[in-house]
DNA sequence: CTGAAAGCGCTTACAG
DNA sequence: CTGAAAGCGCTTACAG
């Protein structure tokens, strides 16, 4: 089923087809022939071949989300379910490549199937370009999560604070550094210091008792995610910590699984689907007023 | 730069271009040329357009995974790794597409960008083929994966054993049930009943309690997967039955979490890289000898 | 108001 | 051994 077809049912041309179809209003077209060939359309089940109109466009509909190893959770399912709902709703489609991603494999990319763009998870977060765009993430991006953690930790009289991140490093470990560390200072609090919590139940022990050692003054704990919190609150108690009498902790970005252990894990809810419609608008170059992130949430189970 | 480019700076036609490009062996090209296109090739960077070429061959260097909603878990990220390594270790590259997939969205897929081939993600489970293709999952895939479920719960004494599923219905419970139940034939025990465990935990608390008045005889519950069996542990710590004395529990997939919980969960861990892999080679038609997924094994913590 | 033509970048019979 | 030509399915100046 080819534009071909269409024209020779209608009996007009190619060209002519393309142009209703595609609804050009700078040609003149009777509404007689408009109905007739959306009608034939409709009834040959015509759907136009997205490879040739991408080589003659020199773009497909298509966007890609590349995601970097280590860097999903709930949050970046939130996200690209908004992003997906959103590209939709514009006739794109959304597909995602996981892997490690070099300005290479994005050219790659490119050169394969020439997406309408391609989204870097994270990117934003990393480039501090959140800053700046949109209102910003002391609004409602990472900042103000970032924030929200380390506030709701002050409001239970704790003033401090030590920030646990992923072994190995996170590349975003960096940036919640900074902004924790942003918080504390608005919140009139000694700058958290950070250590790295390793995957090994033994090593991490140990890496949670050298940190409480060497900052004997430290009373709670903020994690990176939820994962390194699970494995800190696993660590206290093979310590003989009490939490959160002794030290409390808190996650961030709820994976759920913090509600399964004793004490359950006290942590951050972020909702991300709106920064997935947001980022759909900013890659198609369309308005995105009226796009409202809501607001992070505290979950507040009983490790705090 | 288009292979027009090289064809000029080699002083040859595009043909010639793109018969030594692509080692086309049928074309007697003399050892001179196929050099000097070669390195005016590398020179110029030249990238054959993949978009150009999918409309010519009718089909793209790419392959969609679709993931439908509810599938996603540590299988599937392991999947998704040997599936993206073979693929690119054939020139081709993995788009993951996440959401509600029909036959419909599965065509526009096919009519957007033309992939090679869209993998509906779970389908040889879904469709049974799976027993039949390459060897079967009776020796290495899901038949094989949930017979050792019940096979551990068995060596360790249990005899009436309960299958927990998700309430609401993931696709793939009624394989697991089927596979369970001949298992449980196999080894020579009553074929398991099974019950829906609700997210909510007051909800779940109180499907673990029915089943187990209606089942008085039942003294352990295989999980679907982890996060039924969290959700389970979680309901009889609240009941009051002890783990595993009173009831024992048994994940299946490992996702880590039950690393976290007292007791820690015994589960059944399984290297899906290898089905990634396979899957690779079926859809680009490739021999498929040779690929060996390891089995499944027991992770034994304390639930069991 | 509508159609003939060019061209996006590639591959591959076909003809020398 | 190598090149001219057709054609994949579309869009869009351009000419009537």
């Amino acid at each position: 089923m080819t534009l071909n077809d269409v024209a020779a049912a209608t009996g007009v041309s190619r060209a002519t087809v393309s142009f209703v179809l595609n609804d050009d209003h700078e040609q003149r077209i009777s509404a007689a022939t408009r109905e007739r060939v959306k009608q034939a359309a409709r009834e040959l089940g015509y759907v136009p071949h997205g490879v040739a109109r991408a080589l003659r466009e020199g773009t497909s509909r298509t966007v890609v989300l590349t995601i970097d190893e280590g860097l999903e959770g709930h949050y970046s399912h939130s996200y690209v379910h908004g992003l997906d709902a959103e590209l939709r709703a514009h006739a794109y489609v959304l597909l995602v490549r996981y892997g490690h991603h070099t300005p290479q494999t994005t050219q790659q990319l490119l050169d394969v199937i020439a997406p309408r763009a391609v989204i870097a998870f994270g990117e934003t977060y990393l480039t501090g370009h959140e800053l700046e765009d949109a209102g910003g993430g002391w609004r409602d991006g990472l900042a103000a999560h970032s924030a929200l953690q380390v506030r709701h930790l002050v409001e239970h009289g704790h003033t401090r604070i030590a920030l646990a991140v992923p072994e190995g490093g996170s590349p975003l470990a960096a940036t919640r550094l900074k902004f924790t560390g942003q918080a504390a200072r608005d919140l009139g609090i000694p700058v958290p210091d950070s250590f790295a919590a390793p995957q090994e139940p033994a090593a991490c022990a140990e890496a949670v008792a050298a940190h409480l050692d060497r900052r004997p003054e430290v009373t709670a704990i903020a994690a990176f995610n939820d994962d390194v919190a699970l494995r800190v609150l696993a660590a206290l108690r093979d310590l003989g910590r009490r939490v959160p009498e002794d030290v409390a902790v808190i996650g961030f970005d709820d994976n759920g699984y913090g509600a399964f252990t004793t004490p359950g894990l006290t942590t951050i809810a972020i909702d991300a689907e709106a920064h997935g419609r947001l980022s759909a608008r900013l890659a198609l170059r369309l308005d995105t007023s009226g796009l409202l992130p809501p607001p992070a949430r505290v979950v507040v189970r009983a490790s705090v």
